[in-house]
DNA sequence: AAGTAATTAAAACAAACGTTTGATTTGTAA
DNA sequence: TTACAAATCAAACGTTTGTTTTAATTACTT
């Protein structure tokens, strides 16, 4: 019985049971490789737990499936405060100054992220896949991830630029960010060739984070009138 | 035998052969579920074709798909003169405002190929399944088909604000145009879940081709030497 | 210490997979 | 016609797939 109270179960605290190490090795497989190419057999090996395992704990693969995307996308957003944060500071000091400068740094914590932390691709991974192939789970990523993320910075954009305030494509103002970031996700390999790079070093990373906050934040502040 | 030559072996001109039925079938099926979700199986069924066929003419499954991919982007590559022309009117009229022109006119293109031609969308596809699995095909179709089109918009993007000339991010801004009408297939699941559609109608699609083409122009034209 | 429930383990299941085989049909040229 | 090669076909190959079964083992409660 995997007890989460009790810690006489464990020896160690640092040693997973076998079902959170089932979900661990699935959220690393299924994000390099995808739910028809992973293997039940060697997701199992890769967790050395019986094979049997999976569908004592979850049923069947679909369903593990399900949860891993659930447990990936719970962890991430109890560990993304980070960005909250950086919403929050603006809002206290209410010019667009402060707005402009977070968003700046929001491009910046993304493209920093996605490019260089190992649970970050995993998860844009996930998402990518997702996207490809829409499973029931993509309404809950969305709903409970996505959703208020693109809310909380169309607000910033709002205070940004208050000549938005109303706008009929306000929503579309946080998808340019937000997709020129993606991109360096998505389209890396592409890029890569693009750019002549073996990999993508500090300074071109940094480069790239100047350039979309510059690019953004320009398209932003030379909204007039005219253009609405 | 499959002749390529003699008309005699057709008796309809329209009529294809047993190889390129497979190839038609198979862009279709590998646009929409990938290479390892599609079977060979259903591929015969759907081609009308024996099983044996897609290993007589092709060798095996993989040799398939890259021959598939290799076949689809030929063919794109054939009938993208469209936007060949664009670029090379704006070259005729040198003017930054020419320049300007055709780059909002190759976004409302771009947005219009992908959100409604049901080819571009197979293309589209077959492109997003690359990037998240690789395989050789992936180097063909970037140096044949992508970095000359990227080539070709930055010499746009140069023309619409000679002020980047030289600029060490240049080849960035040809990828905040792009990404930004890519994201519009890529996240087209999540973005219609956003805007609360169940899809996307051609009033939206305009709205969304305007408002990417303004804020990229804008972020272009605003352009100042304090920014470089 | 006994007994019950939870977990692990090994083995086997039918189904589907990509591929191969060998025979048959088809088209063409001698 | 005859001969030969190309094309098509049904059938079966050996693996691998997700899942199930059955038995042994472990952990917890009484």
């Amino acid at each position: 019985m995997e007890t989460t109270t009790s810690l006489q179960t464990e020896q160690k605290a640092e040693e997973l049971g076998t079902k959170a190490r089932l979900l661990s090795v699935a959220e690393k497989l299924f994000a390099e490789r995808g739910l028809a190419a992973t293997s039940i057999r060697d997701l199992a090996r890769k967790a050395e737990v019986n094979i049997a395992a999976v569908n004592y704990y979850f049923g069947s693969k679909e369903n593990l499936y399900l949860e891993t995307l659930r447990h990936t996308f719970q962890k991430a957003i109890v560990s993304s405060p980070r960005f909250d944060q950086l919403l929050k500071e603006a809002q206290t000091t209410k010019t667009p100054q402060a707005a402009q400068q977070a968003i700046a740094e929001y491009i910046e914590l993304f493209i920093k992220l996605i490019l260089t932390s190992d649970e970050a691709r995993r998860h844009a991974c996930l998402m990518s896949r997702e996207m490809s192939d829409p499973t029931p789970a993509l309404d809950v990523v969305v709903a409970e991830f996505i959703l208020p993320k693109h809310k909380a910075l169309t607000a910033l954009i709002v205070q940004a630029q208050p000549a938005l305030t109303g706008s009929k494509d306000l929503p579309f103002y946080a998808l340019s960010i937000v997709s020129q970031c993606l991109h360096y996700h998505f389209a890396l390999p592409i890029i890569l060739k693009l750019l002549n790079k073996k990999e993508m070093t500090p300074e071109v990373i940094n480069q790239v984070a100047k350039h979309i906050a510059s690019f953004s934040l320009r398209a932003l502040t030379s909204l007039t009138p005219n253009n609405l």
